[in-house]
DNA sequence: AGTTTATCCGGACGAACGTACGGGCATGCG
DNA sequence: CGCATGCCCGTACGTTCGTCCGGATAAACT
């Protein structure tokens, strides 16, 4: 079956204290989803360089990432209707940023610390 | 066309400085890798448990999860490949726990800070 | 020994994701 | 005014991911 019905738990301490404490399903739902838009090479690198030198537009992203213009785009759009990045229109030109309410601790701990992750496993298997 | 020669960069300055300190390719692929393993309500929620409760067996887990089997054991079949979690049998029932080089900027600033990210932030949008 | 339990494994299916392409809309320039 | 540029949008396609289902394995209990 693939749902037992378990007549009883190994550990019923430990379900009972993890289960009190585990974040609820809309609360985790919210966390993986902004964690899914990290999860991508083209959008987090866009990220990395929009925390860096705080604009660029769309064209200049696509240089410095070395990549194709409707990768970026599209990492754009999705990062732009999660709300993480805004846009600001100079002729035709666009040029983005991180939003204001950028959250902190991902910006700190994911852009920043998590690159020493990185870095400094080598041996990730 | 998809990649516009684009004659010359608005900002050479801020592409130059992005692209010097952007992370490579491969460094930036191992990290969306291990961080796409977290962009995974299940994973994520089975994550969290082991951190909180040490050790835990399959069932267990999926009781404190409240998911069915299936989904916590393909869960922990990838976990466990990318060496994030450990196994221990005993017996018929088999228990794991976050492995011993578990990240620990990892699980500090994923497991711990971020969850006060969704739960400090309700509009997200 | 046979049966039940706890878990793992492999394949099939459907859904979501990312990419490539074509067209569209504004802006700036000749 | 017409053409080129920079970017956005929608669609179609291929790939990847997660779930569901059946069977297999190993251990404990009778």
């Amino acid at each position: 079956m693939s749902e037992p019905d378990h007549g009883h738990p190994v550990d019923p301490e430990r379900v009972a204290h993890a289960r009190a404490r585990l974040p609820g399903r809309e609360e985790t739902a919210q966390l993986t989803s902004v964690l899914s838009l990290m999860a991508d090479p083209t959008r987090a690198r866009v990220l990395f360089a929009l925390d860096m030198v705080e604009e660029l537009c769309v064209g200049d992203l696509a240089l410095a990432l070395d990549a194709n213009e409707d990768a970026v785009g599209y990492a754009l759009r999705l990062l732009r209707t999660a709300g993480l990045v805004t846009n600001r229109k100079q002729g035709r030109v666009v040029f983005y940023r991180l939003a204001e309410g950028f959250p902190e601790p991902l910006r700190e701990h994911c852009l920043r610390q998590l690159v020493v992750l990185a870095d400094a496993a080598p041996d990730d298997d």
